[in-house]
DNA sequence: AATTAGCAGTCTCACCGTTAGAGTGCTAAC
DNA sequence: GTTAGCACTCTAACGGTGAGACTGCTAATT
């Protein structure tokens, strides 16, 4: 275990190189954090958190960076619940004042408000659940040719396509909104995909089978998908004065990949909170980069995860403030439209 | 005017830049484009070229490298239409494979794939225009709290969007239809934003009150926006080995900035389908950089603008090429389905 | 045993000078 | 008008040097 005062020492390293991106020296830290002890003592200390791994020189005669370890340690003890300024809290109110009522909108809205106020780029990746319960499905005829298909579930509506069909007259597709939900509502998306359609159906099916097959698609488009992956500031990233034109290469490589963005913020392994990555090793191969990110739920359901992708000298303690705030106002927007719904599934 | 040997020294001078980004030499010119004259020669018409303003030389004793002039004449005069390869028309048509139907589907796959194929960033603007006609508005019911309003035009579904209503019963949503239908539809989104409602049907309409404002938000919001925008691939501009943290900064910071990129992308200053920004002073600031975009349109209705922005050594003729058979293809895709309508407004 | 002042040692950074090489501009000859 | 040849210029790379920033060590101090 560390001894207090390498605790305070370490803690004074990170602060400042947070601050400061530039290496620490024994004279600075005696200067702002200790009047008791001198730069010496300091540098002793520095001298064996170095030999434990924490710190790092660059060269002898300069003073140390904090490693991942650093980092580590310092989110795993010293993170504070800092709590968020008003200007921020307002800021997240505002964007929230509006009514929403498409899942897609409330969570573009949030990766935009949690980029602009922790200033690094967010990432909000949207599970599309199993499990979801189709309550019912909608056709609108268009034009003859085509028709708005929207798929209401307990969550809200989860999509609503345009599909092509023959609807030969206003009756058809009546009916055929009767058979779809007869066939589909109540059931879970998971369950649709897994069992197909019900055949004993078969004979009515099939004066219907093309629609059917688009409504089928739709749902089964919805199961195969990744999962919506909403990515804002990006450019935050190149905003700090130590972004070197290679951590810029790797880390739009990466931020354009959606399956290893997904990856890297969906973090299940653990039953916490919150998942913070920092350095190469951890974050999927960006250098001198970390990843906070939280899991998002609503009413104890989880649907999604939502992060940030930022410089390894991040300041951790305002963005795990952010994220948690930002949860819990979309749960408490989410959470009062569907209270109605099923008991908790955990 | 250029002498034609001129032209045909400046032309070796781009090719080679855009394929190499190294200063260019006089013997490189004479061993690769010159059996004839010797490389004192071309040094002479380098020179002279150089105090045209078409060259540049980093210091003294370096090749020339092209000014933007040297761009501006060659896109100018050497820009030929390149046909594509075989495999850039498959990218392309494999993308447009499925059906569409909501404009914006088509606009993002348009982006991805001129992205792609280019290996530059794109960006399309897509206008929102007043002029547009309003054939239909549909309202569907959801829950009795929310109903989902959408606006089908002559150019398809504009816009579907949730408004909340107080929807006691199911005619009232069916009497709604018919009140809206009879105050918009057949009119254009501009007429209706700056007429507002018909006051002689103040009566019905309030009943209707707060389901019709829901309605004619939607139109305002539509016209009212800058019209969306859609960019992809802007990491590869990153992929360029010659493109520095600057410059990095200057592109991400434009393109952050919707409203700017608007303005580069959409040149309707000129009558001409193509246009060409080259250089800081062209493209609002991006130094090294530069802005192909095309006019977009469907059956001769310009619905917005195409572009690419990439480093000033550009694949122009690429790029030309595939934007304007990625137009093509938009237009025919759009056009068939929507031939029915009225006569052309040019 | 921990702390500290003092000092030597080490490394970077910014200069400078040098050299090799690349490429030009000029000149005189063709 | 063209060209060969050469002097000239500039860069990039390398090594050396001195100032400055910190450290690590040691010996004295508490």
């Amino acid at each position: 275990m560390l001894s207090s005062r390498k605790q305070k020492i370490l803690r004074a390293v990170v602060d400042e190189y947070i601050k400061e991106a530039t290496p620490i020296s024994s004279g600075e830290i005696k200067s702002k954090y200790f009047d008791d002890i001198s730069a010496a003592t300091i540098r002793a200390e520095l001298s064996t958190l170095e030999d434990m791994g924490f710190l790092v020189q660059p060269h002898t005669s300069s003073g140390r960076i904090p490693s991942h370890l650093a980092y580590r340690f310092y989110v795993d003890n010293f993170l504070l619940d800092r709590p968020l300024g008003v200007e921020e809290i307002a800021a997240i109110d505002k964007s929230f004042k509006n009514k929403f009522t498409k899942v897609e909108e409330i969570v573009k809205t949030a990766a935009k408000v949690i980029s602009d106020v922790t200033n690094y780029t967010s990432v909000i990746v949207l599970k599309n659940i199993n499990k979801v319960v189709i309550k019912e499905i909608k056709i609108v005829g268009l034009d003859g040719e085509s028709a708005l298909v929207i798929i209401i579930t307990d969550s809200g509506i989860i999509r609503d396509k345009v599909i092509s069909v023959n609807a030969s007259d206003e009756s058809f597709i009546t009916d055929a909104v009767k058979l779809v939900n007869k066939i589909f509502a109540g059931r879970t998306v998971g369950e649709i995909k897994s069992s197909g359609a019900d055949s004993r159906l078969d004979a009515e099916i099939n004066a219907f089978k093309e629609l059917l097959n688009g409504v089928m698609n739709i749902l089964i488009a919805y199961i195969d998908e990744p999962g919506s992956i909403i990515t804002e500031g990006q450019s935050k990233m190149l905003e700090y004065p130590d972004t070197s034109i290679e951590m810029a290469r790797n880390f739009f490589s990466l931020i354009d990949n959606k399956k290893s963005v997904a990856e890297l913020i969906c973090d299940d392994a653990t039953d916490i909170e919150f998942s913070l990555k920092i350095g190469k090793s951890e974050t999927g191969g960006i250098d001198k980069c970390a990843v906070v990110s939280a899991k998002y739920s609503i009413n104890g359901k989880q649907i999604g995860h939502a992060g940030v992708i930022g410089p390894e000298r991040m300041d951790y303690s305002k963005v795990v403030s952010v994220l948690s705030y930002v949860g819990d106002t979309i749960n408490s927007i989410l959470a009062s439209s569907a209270q109605d719904d099923t008991e908790d599934d955990r």
